[in-house]
DNA sequence: CGGTATCCTCGAAGATACTG
DNA sequence: CAGTATCTTCGAGGATACCG
């Protein structure tokens, strides 16, 4: 049961990592959030723009996503009409933007995997 | 239900992928795929050696993590006794290897971060 | 427009025990 | 030593409908 450790353990917020790559990967490891964070990379978008960029997840989902990624600290979010139709953008805050040097090394690698292992559906 | 899609689609294995870096994170998005891949970024190591670079993971989820990585490419399992006691060892492929500058990036901001957020527990 | 509410599915991960 | 077998839990994500 007690094994000998022999490197570093983290605790953040009351769990447990075993290195520091899972530390990153808690803050991007949900299964669109690198895409959301990618696509705010240069601009802030409303929320109906990041669904175009990513027709496969459903309004639930992308909207629990922007949740978590605002509670991490990673985005920030501004209302800019009080009264129906609102406008809602995201933006990456300063801490979210440490992460795009990280994000385009996994954008690049994952492009070119697909360039041998994939196909480009649409474009 | 129709949504123009602004960007790349991509397919893999009979999934659909909104951007690369969602191809990424299918190979190294399980809880503790980085974690098995850092450590084993410049060293060949066995199962219980792996076990105890990760003591909060269960058997079976280590067991099965390595599985996946094999059949993805990314690491190469080699057995060297065929009696017990089994001698096993777990090794990045070349495919793997083309990881490597994208981990260690993923590894230091998690490093920052535990800087500032989270606590060392053990060294 | 930008979400919630509700209900459901499904796979990842854990606990524990056992084996070649 | 290096796993596998079973069973269970838990939460991420999906489907659909509705709301301010």
């Amino acid at each position: 049961m007690t094994i000998d450790c022999k490197n570093e353990q983290y605790e953040m917020g009351g769990k447990q990592f075993p290195c520091s790559t899972s530390i990153t990967m808690e803050f991007i490891g949900g299964k669109y959030k690198t895409v959301i964070l990618f696509h705010l990379r240069n601009a802030a978008l409303r929320y109906n723009e990041l669904r175009k960029f990513m027709p496969v997840v459903t309004e639930r989902t992308l909207s629990l996503q922007l949740k978590q990624l605002e509670q991490d600290g990673l985005l920030k979010r501004t209302v800019y009409t009080t009264k129906p139709p609102l406008k809602v953008e995201y933006e990456l805050t300063d801490f979210g933007k440490t992460l795009l040097p990280m994000l385009m090394v996994i954008a690049e690698w994952g492009r070119d995997v697909a360039a041998q292992k994939a196909s480009v559906v649409k474009v």
